[in-house]
DNA sequence: GTATGAACACACTGTTCATAA
DNA sequence: TTATGAACAGTGTGTTCATAC
């Protein structure tokens, strides 16, 4: 669960939610998954670093959301990976309800405070 | 000026605004100005410290867009309290721009994220 | 060079403590 | 009690370091 303190959400729950989303759409894995974040933000300036995406991964396994298995990888060199998928589809939904209303609260709070300061 | 790293905006720079705006509106001392903030914000459960308030303050007066003086309050009792005025009207005009550029890139971040995660 | 992970360091913010009228 | 301010402490996140292929 999300539930930030009381100002908006923060960055690592952000990038948990689309971590789940991600995964459950068939992505895997760590860097892979910070190509997706970089793709889909890169218009936004938004390039959270590896090691938070793999704090975010390792979190959500460690909370019962993401099953974790090493992987030999094959390319032009074999190379072993951290592939992720989800472990309980339940407990992945109730997540994602949970973040979704926090990021709905936070655009209440940032268009109210548009709306306060500048008429 | 705010520029908050790249995530979302920063508490402070949320606040700092509402201090601005309110004191270009006549509003004057710390915990006044916290009672403001709590009445816009009780809707949200969004109740900032004192602490906060008081640092955001004393950062707006160093950075040079408040001016701080110390004056005696007439009530019941007697009691000593910190009134700010703007200092720089432009300088505080240029502040709540950047805030405001910060504020709709939040707004823009939230909803892709509502947009990309929830069909 | 790709991939993973941990360690370190700093910034942000909530809680507590101190002082005054 | 209201008002102000500083000190302390926990947490979040960026940077760096380490290891493996």
């Amino acid at each position: 669960m999300p539930r930030e303190g009381t100002f908006l959400i923060k960055q690592k729950a952000f990038i948990k939610v689309y971590l789940l989303s991600q995964i459950e759409k068939g992505r895997s894995y760590g860097l892979q998954l910070q190509d997706d974040l970089y793709a889909a933000f890169r218009s936004f300036g938004l390039e959270p670093n590896h090691s938070e995406i793999y704090r975010s991964l390792h979190e959500l396994t460690e909370e019962g959301y993401l099953t974790r298995r090493k992987v030999r990888k094959e390319g032009a060199k074999y190379q072993e990976i951290a592939v992720y998928t989800i472990k309980d589809p339940e407990k992945a939904k109730a997540y994602k309800a949970q973040a979704k209303m926090d990021l709905e609260r936070g655009v209440g709070l940032l268009q109210k405070a548009l709306h306060d300061n500048f008429w």
